[in-house]
DNA sequence: TCGGCCATGCTAAACGATTTAGCGGCAACG
DNA sequence: CGTTGCCGCTAAATCGTTTAGCATGGCCGA
């Protein structure tokens, strides 16, 4: 724990350049010809090997800190063929449903000695390939991807051609044959609409998640299935498909409230939306879990502070970031295990944003 | 925008591996014995040099498609000592403030050609330089940093000597000399304090915010300044010391209400925390914008929907992020510029929270 | 006295790219 | 016809690290 760097030792060190010079780069040939030694014990002594005697270790790592080196990795790994590094590729983090996944996955990894290299495809395929393609010139030793909408096998299989460790998280490209971390989205969303069943509710809508990625082709199947369990027929006219935004959830409402015959309550594809389906409630004069009923997906911190708190469905996603990060550690340690799923089922969470079926009327205004 | 990958072309390809064989590793050295030419031109071709023939460049950059050549840009940067990383080491990111950052920060990096590497302290000096190290190891071309709590020059000045461009992005060390990009948090709470007394509140706390950060160091002074301005003593059993966070928030509004002659209003350390006292402001009955006035700072996304919504100071964040970015590449390009500072102005948003000052009672309980 | 063994540390060859001096050949020019 | 200049390309050095294999020397046992 000390915090001032020592002088150098006494003895004047030979051969090196001008005394007092800035520290500037201190390699290990530079450690090497200080010390009268090689590179190689010098390289086997900072790395504790049980090849190079007590003494020449101390002598050596306590001259490394005198001089202030810094191993450099690429050197290392150019000859290691493993970087430590971990690419992650995710559609979005503005999402705050993605931060928390972000952190998690950071914290899981740096815990493990692997270092994050950020890529963000902001949703588009191009964009994607583009960072995918860049992040692969670091040399990872895994991807973690969040396919953005649209992916294909292809997209991802660019990556497992090079050999690399590569794991899906939250989404995935179904058949990519790539190991996966996420939550089993059908119970999921069939937990809220079992919820809103046994309110008494018959007419349930759906808002928000579409069919490009398999979170929504997923949440829509738990709807579906949800509707089904309770002998409730399918009526398309209550699906709205959109990307899981605020706006999205706001105009899926609106248009939900200008049916001829409205649902009562409606399931979302994600807090977000329902975010925005609960201000467009708000705007038509109703309030959730009394004129109407609806359930959130996530459970993100903001969900529990809203007016009324959300009824949603808790998804465990920093369990599962742990979990996809714990899984491409395991893929880089036998890349020839079989694939491996991490699925977490999800929990509803009943708030205050359902109720008891009310028939909606139209605007006051 | 060719979508599948064409057969090698009809000559075969003399001295190479036996035909069908994976695609595995492909390096220059491989290219160039496949093209019967030397890794100079490959390289040179590649990266459209013009001291290379015009055909030879397209059949080596066909070549080099055609068998998913990608670069290796670890052994590119142990060459030219560049490696188009900028390390980003951040106190936290699970505050949502801070993702707005992180997300701006690296779409503006990798439109310049940088990937992002990430590093997060948890507001632990121990923690980030451990952190700073490993990140340091790869060499990056800058680093961003937004410094954990409590840390001092020295803690920083060790990226310095390496001779790497760093920039201080939110927080800042002050007298550590490096660019910084942030937003004028003194002007920022003097902004909300100035709003309060407007309203007529003579009797203002403070909220969250600890002097072992930059942030709440600037941003008491703000709330000092602003009573200053008003002829207000400044009465130091209002203010509440502490991290900030919502649970925060809540215990300061607590300790708030129960002193003897509680304030009709305060001004917060940022959001959060302002979140956290409108909790304990509904806990004991009281709602904000009616009992009491309560102003925020940040304004990130979710303050336009409490209820009520949250009166705040807008301190653009993504632009002030843009900016840090920018900053750093500047650096990079020249590292003898003079300091630079990036300070955005924050600007009031008048929302619900606060209104005409209401002698505080004691809990209805 | 000698052979063999251990402990220790060194030599040298990678790893995959970039960069620069220089080379052969050809055309133009005086 | 000799010189010059340019074009297109290559050879070789270099970046910092790891590692297999080898050299050295001391010590022990026979």
């Amino acid at each position: 724990m000390d915090e001032t760097i020592p002088p150098p030792p006494g003895a004047a060190h030979p051969g090196a350049s001008p005394a007092g010079a800035p520290i500037g780069k201190v390699t290990l040939q530079g450690l090497a010809r200080e010390l009268g030694l090689s590179t190689a014990t010098i390289s086997l002594a900072l790395r504790d090997s049980p090849m190079v005697a007590e003494a020449t270790r101390l002598k050596v790592q306590e001259a490394a800190r005198a001089r202030g080196y810094v191993a450099n990795r690429g050197a290392a790994a150019l000859r290691t063929a493993r970087t430590n590094i971990v690419a992650l590729g995710l559609h979005d983090i503005v999402n705050p449903s993605f931060t928390e996944l972000l952190a998690a996955v950071e914290d899981a990894l740096s815990e493990a000695g692997k270092t994050v290299l950020l890529g963000v495809s902001q949703e588009d395929v191009a964009r994607q390939t583009r960072t995918l393609g860049t992040l692969a010139e670091y040399r990872p030793d895994a991807f973690l991807v969040s396919p953005a909408a649209h992916s294909r096998v292809e997209d991802l299989k660019a990556l497992a051609s090079t050999g690399i460790a590569v794991v899906q998280v939250t989404r995935e490209i179904e058949g990519s044959g790539f190991d996966f971390a996420g939550s089993d989205d059908v119970t999921g969303v069939a937990l809220g609409v079992a919820h809103l069943v046994a309110l008494g509710h018959r007419r349930i809508g759906m808002i928000g998640g579409f069919g490009a990625i398999s979170t929504g082709r997923k949440r829509f199947a738990g709807y579906k299935a949800g509707l089904a369990a309770a002998g409730i027929p399918l009526d398309p006219t209550l699906v709205m498909e959109g990307p899981g935004l605020r706006a999205e959830g706001r105009k899926a409402m609106a248009r939900l409230l200008a049916l001829d015959e409205p649902p009562t309550a409606a399931v979302c594809f994600n807090d977000l939306s329902a975010f925005g389906a609960l201000m467009e409630l708000q705007a038509a004069g109703l309030t959730a879990g009394r004129d109407f009923s609806l359930v959130g997906y996530d459970d993100i911190e903001e969900a529990r502070v809203w007016h009324p708190p959300l009824t949603t469905v808790h998804t465990f996603i920093p369990e599962y970031g742990r979990a996809a990060a714990t899984l491409a550690l395991k893929r880089i340690a036998d890349p020839g295990r079989p694939v491996e799923r991490a699925v977490m089922t999800p929990e509803l969470v009943v708030r205050a944003s359902t109720c008891a079926p009310v028939p909606v009327k139209r605007r006051p205004l």
